[in-house]
DNA sequence: GTGGTCTAGACCACC
DNA sequence: GTGGTCTAGACCACA
């Protein structure tokens, strides 16, 4: 499995789960249609609780990234991703000016934290094409 | 005051106060030596309770964003603002990927989200360099 | 616990604790990784409100001297603490600026002061290397 | 006048008061029998409130470094500065101690820090022969 | 009047 | 159970 915990960042661990996940689809190391761990082997994977897999999974499912079959179990949304809807943008958007601020606060130029944008997302896209590992 | 607080937000006030005042000397609205108002003042205006404000302005100071003064009492950092250190860069990569990610899987691409950034970096800054004195 | 309070002193509670614990870190009484108690219990225990834990730990935190683990709860930094910063030079130069002038103009000669300073050093240290598992 | 303050140190300016013409005293910049400026005179140089300035020489009148005269004004101490008392000695003890804990959980050896003891005991008493500046 | 400290008591998110 | 956040209300040192 890809995934990684910082259990002592003061980001929640669902969330790290939901943001790794997220990238993992994003970066095309998990496709649509792909199968993801049961939440008991996932849990006991990391070593955390089940509650906090059922978490990440459940806001997944909300979200529209992914599918619960009672059958197939918990698998990547096959029927097309959510597009960019108006509350994501503004979600985004209100994120990117916090970020902006602090950095337009320290000096960093707009060419500079542009660039620095464009740079995260081509790395979170790149590895696309299958490290599994 | 410029502040506006969502009370219903999931995110504490006291960061949300971080985060205007922020973007409060971001876009010029307070300049360096510019004085905040009181602890109890600013609690009042907007209705909290005092220590939510200082714990706001506690987080400020040790960024090094903020001075409390003996005698000006507490005032926007005159003697420079730090600068783009290792671990701001490395927050901001982190915090940048989490919504890279998102913005990839739901179809956004590298262009748009490098033009959002700036875009949003540009308001953020706007009427920089002369208002109010 | 081995934490003793003043509470008529004027150096405030919180401060206190944080110097204890560091003491206890020094003296080895607490290693890297063990847990502390939890703020509740080391607040009644101490008899004192929880705030003031939660500031001394919170301190302890932002210094490097403290983890504060999802699972685990509060543990002693396990990961190598923080080394001798600038800033802490500069500190502790500034502190013994002071008590060494204290010192100087009560008619201690350099000899006793650095002797005095060698055996605090040397009391804080001692049992470290084995006690307590 | 050799007195610098810090307006946003944490030390109370009286305390950095007390401390700096207790510095000037060990350096020998300030002589027994020396005058020091009136209250009012010191007050209005440093741009600070009387009765900040009033604390100070009151602490250090009763810690028996000044003498304040009717007529001469305040004046250093000339019939013989108090010795190492047994309060004295806890107290610079105690400091050392919160001293010594954290530089020595920074990996500051024995060594080093007796060092750094005494080369600031020179430092403050090398000075003597007369900046008055 | 300022910030700093402390208390008592509450609710919530996380695990 | 944990830490994190918020409130209301108090006292004190400092300037």
């Amino acid at each position: 499995m890809f995934i990684e915990l910082d259990l002592q960042s003061e980001t929640p661990i669902y969330a790290q789960l939901v943001d790794q996940i997220v990238e993992g689809i994003a970066s095309g190391a998990l496709k649509p249609g792909d199968p993801l761990p049961s939440i008991r082997n996932l849990a006991e994977d990391l070593g955390i609780n089940l509650h906090t897999v059922n978490k990440a999974y459940n806001l997944l499912k909300q979200e529209g990234f992914l599918q619960v079959h009672r059958k197939k179990g918990v698998i990547v949304q096959p029927d097309g991703m959510p597009g960019v809807t108006e509350a994501f943008e503004e979600k985004l958007r209100q994120q990117l000016r916090s970020l902006a601020a602090a950095a337009a606060v320290r000096g960093m130029t707009e060419e500079t934290f542009a660039q620095e944008s464009r740079s995260v997302y081509r790395d979170t896209i790149t590895n696309r094409g299958g490290e599994q590992r």
